[in-house]
DNA sequence: GTCTATATAATGATAGAC
DNA sequence: GTCTATCATTATATAGAC
């Protein structure tokens, strides 16, 4: 199944992106040679250099094609704004398709700022809005556990061959999509910590961080 | 600081093992070299050979190491069970010191599993005694929960260059410290979906996955 | 245990033909 | 646009002296 129908596709330079994305996800971006990710695309090691300059510069295009991909994903949730629709996970999921070890790899590394940037500024609309109707005033900036939130979301992709193997199944697949999506329900819908521990853990970190 | 108090450590074997677990964490493992990592360790790239056979086995050596350090932090939290100290964050990051960077690309690359079995063992620990005093049935394993809850922890940790960048600051620092505790307990103290809500997206799980 | 020197292999980058 | 051939660099692995 091809996952990117965009009209400059097809062509020898997105062959090679995909090929790039697909190496940098199962090797790692060091690891991963231009000459295997030639022979992945069907083309020489020269043409990479023709059409990308160089090896960072393919990463950098690797990125955004990323970035342009989960901002289509993005702009399809926010038109379609089931909350109840905890499986978007999977959806997700399906739409990042082969990409979803790049992405792993790029954001453990650092890079693919932008996209970790875009995540954290749909989470933060989202908990300004649930901000409204709260009682207590929060702690810190929705702007930190917007981040917070989103590494956290994260850490499923990026721990994805930790948790596979803890679980003994693979968690990037449909069974694991349905597994995670009742654990998160789970996780979500109970409070991990009382209202009472909370304000004493809020005066521990004031006692910790004052007077020292 | 020294970190390690080990009888078998100031040998230049230990040095050696410090210096790469500095390299591999700052660098990544296929951009540190040996060559590198003796000169940080004040010894000769042929002594690094003698003592680690190859640069794979190095890795694995600081890999045990670092699992033996974890280990010992558990058991230390263990035999402290202060559930208030929502601290022991900053506790375990000041312990873990220059070892973190290290730790974060070893969990990324699905390495040091021990270590992430033992935080999911120890997570399950607790979860199972929470679900003790816990009206309705959870609908997926503590095992499972575990794993998902461990991984989201490690978040921080893994994702550190992500969220440091949007914050502005350094995560894994004493300011960082302060500003995770906040938030955690904020996050953690509120229920992010209701019983309804819950239920909900449950039943929509079971039609998703029941006939398709 | 520790060092210096070398062998060997792989890679990113480049130049130039078609 | 695409390829082949080559350069220059760099790093691991190795051998052997002290």
């Amino acid at each position: 199944m091809r996952i990117a129908n965009d009209p400059d596709d097809l062509t020898a330079r997105a062959r090679i992106r995909d090929a790039a994305m697909q190496h940098f996800g199962a090797e790692g971006f060091e690891r991963a040679t231009i000459r295997g990710i030639a022979e992945t695309a069907g083309v020489s090691s020269g043409l990479v250099r023709h059409h990308f300059g160089s090896k960072q510069d393919l990463r950098e295009a690797c990125d955004a094609y990323l970035v342009k991909l989960v901002r289509g994903l993005n702009a399809e949730v926010r038109d379609n704004p089931r909350a109840t629709d905890v499986n978007y996970v999977a959806k997700s999921r399906a739409a990042m398709g082969p990409y979803q070890h790049y992405l792993a790899r790029a954001l453990a590394e650092g890079a693919a700022t932008p996209l970790f940037d875009e995540l954290v500024a749909l989470s933060e609309q989202w908990i300004a809005e649930a901000d409204k109707g709260r009682a207590d005033p929060p702690d810190v900036s929705a702007k930190v556990r917007a981040t917070i939130s989103s590494a956290m979301s994260l850490s499923i992709v990026v721990l994805h061959q930790q948790i596979s193997r803890s679980l003994g199944l693979d968690i990037l697949s449909p069974e694991g999509d349905e597994l995670l999506g009742r654990a998160l329900i789970d996780i979500y819908s109970h409070q991990l910590m009382s209202a009472e521990d909370a304000a004493a853990a809020r005066s521990a970190l004031d006692k910790e961080y004052r007077h020292e």
